[in-house]
DNA sequence: CAAAGAAGTGAACTTCGATTCACTGTCTCG
DNA sequence: CGAGACAGTGAATCGAAGTTCACTTCTTTG
């Protein structure tokens, strides 16, 4: 009588969940958020936007989560980096790389993560992430103080600008209208890892 | 019989415009773009909601043009000081002082400004201000090379990333979640000055 | 297999704000 | 003044999503 589900059921829910979520993704990498009504999420998914509604319980907690997995994947990546061996400068110099690289291979999906309008609880999750990517920095530049190689300086400041440096350096490339010209990204990349290492190592 | 507008009315029809346009900022000012309803726009400008269409063809370029003036207006007060007397080096510090400071002092503008999500159009506008921003950094970047003051570097691409800079080291203070603390401003200002100093004038 | 419970459906509903427009008020000029 | 033209009004209209829900289809269990 009950009706209990079974793992292959369970297997098959969790399937299109991340069916839902992918779809959306994709909808935003493409086109930005304007891109994605339910609509098209639920088309794309390949279900009726009513079945969207018996996974998330509004459209907000989707992009949201959309926003949060993606932005969670950048930061492990950077993250990492963090933890490796080597000098502080180097790090860094890895981790924008990293993150710079990165954004420019996904330029469309990137520019929805750092700078496209949207809805404020959106955004709320992107300044999580903002500021997560800042402590990293901030970790780094910590480590670099202390062990001599890079001058003190007020540490959130320097982190925030370093963010700041990284995505606008990649913004003007990023944003929509810019992305016909295709630029040389590696000569780019290397231009803000040089900009950002001055700018913390140099005394003043 | 025909109607020639006299001069009187005239200037009762700028004054109208001129009304709205800053019922418009000044509603953006407080509550930024979504607390600006045309209702609330016509409103605040004591005029109904028909009038404003009789002054802006659309909602959309009514907020470009408040954007547009109020990032003129900023653009102006950098762009004069890189016309001013000094070394590259003072003149590009006194630059990221007035911009940062007149930030700081117009918070919620600001964000809307740099910041806050809006539709796309007026996002263009925006953006075209962050490039004139980058422009005038590309300016005097440009002349602290040619005199010697500042190592060879690639123009546009640290101009970006001092635009991004000094954005994002008051994005974070600016955010509208983060604007409860009430930080030390002149610090700030301070931090983010000499972090783009060390990276214009310092060599690799 | 039949019943019960879950998942899926998509057309209809709701909301919300931009935009319109038929009408009224105001001004210029002969 | 009176006609013609422009300005102002704001309730009604429209459009665009997000969300709901009565109904259908599928899955499990006794």
């Amino acid at each position: 009588m009950a009706y209990r589900k079974t793992e292959r059921v369970r297997e098959q829910l969790a399937d299109k969940r991340s069916r839902i979520l992918g779809a959306a993704r994709q909808l935003i990498s493409e086109g930005g958020f304007n891109d994605a009504p339910m609509t098209a999420i639920a088309g794309l998914a390949g279900v009726a936007t009513g079945t969207v509604y018996r996974y998330f319980p509004s459209k907000t907690d989707l992009l949201a989560e959309v926003v949060r997995l993606a932005s969670q994947r950048e930061l492990e990546v950077v993250a990492g980096i963090v933890m490796t061996e080597g000098s502080a400068a180097q790090r860094l110099s890895e981790a924008i790389a990293a993150f710079a690289g990165r954004a420019l291979r996904g330029r469309r999906l990137a520019y929805a993560l750092v700078a496209e309008p949207v809805a404020p609880e959106i955004d709320a999750t992107r300044l999580k992430y903002r500021r997560a990517l800042g402590r990293v920095f901030e970790a780094i530049i910590d480590q670099g103080i202390r062990a001599g190689e890079f001058p003190a300086q007020p540490v959130p400041a320097a982190a925030a600008c370093l963010v700041g440096a990284c995505i606008e350096g990649l913004v003007g490339p990023l944003s929509p209208e810019a992305m016909k010209v295709e630029d040389d990204g590696a000569a780019l990349v290397a231009a803000i890892q040089r900009f950002c290492l001055r700018a913390v190592t140099a005394h003043d």
